[in-house]
DNA sequence: TAAGTGATCTCT
DNA sequence: GAGATCACTTAA
């Protein structure tokens, strides 16, 4: 029915619930004073202080502290010197984990969707919210639980046999 | 399949 | 400060 905005409250749930949930909800940009909204279509899951292939499993930095904060923010970083990673932190504070946004429909891949929408590391540590340009929307869609392929994450072969092989890759099937 | 690219992390 | 590493993409 109506557009519903998605708040704290979605995101502040377990990981993997949300990364489940966000497969076609919208994925809503500013650009340029316009509005882009594109169903999302893959994620990754990352999970907690022991998850060797996420960011925060050796512990708090500068870089990944965003992830410690409560469910809601964003977390921007810069991959291979050239790529913006979009991701979403979840759970509650003090604990580590986010989801990266791998692709929306027509832009299949993390650095192929932050460069098309524009979002680079300004956004790092900004709320989930029309206010910062970049937000997320439930319109509706209802996706049936057969069409939501679940595979282990890409690129996290460092992560040790347990870690690499988690199924925590929510694809959506076309 | 390899290389480009630069911030960040982990040592000195 | 120096060196290794990295949640990727593109062009062969």
């Amino acid at each position: 029915m109506g557009v519903k905005i998605l708040k704290k409250d979605f995101f502040k749930r377990p990981t993997l619930i949300v990364a489940k949930e966000l497969i076609g909800k919208y994925l809503v940009k500013k650009v340029d004073g316009k509005e882009m909204a594109l169903m999302i279509t893959e994620v990754e899951a990352y999970d907690g202080p022991r998850d060797k292939a996420s960011h925060a499993s050796r512990g708090m930095t500068d870089r990944n502290a965003i992830m410690f904060a409560e469910g809601g923010y964003i977390y921007v970083y810069l991959c291979y010197g050239m790529y913006n990673m979009l991701n979403f932190v979840t759970g509650e504070k003090d604990y580590p984990a986010a989801i990266l946004i791998r692709g929306v429909e027509g832009f299949d891949g993390p650095g192929k969707l932050t460069r098309h929408l524009k979002i680079d590391r300004s956004f790092n540590k900004m709320e989930i919210c029309p206010k910062s340009g970049l937000w997320v929307e439930d319109r509706g869609e209802v996706i049936a639980k057969k069409d939501i392929i679940r595979t282990p994450r890409i690129g996290v072969d460092y992560a040790g046999e347990i870690w690499k092989n988690k199924p925590y890759r929510f694809v959506l099937k076309t």
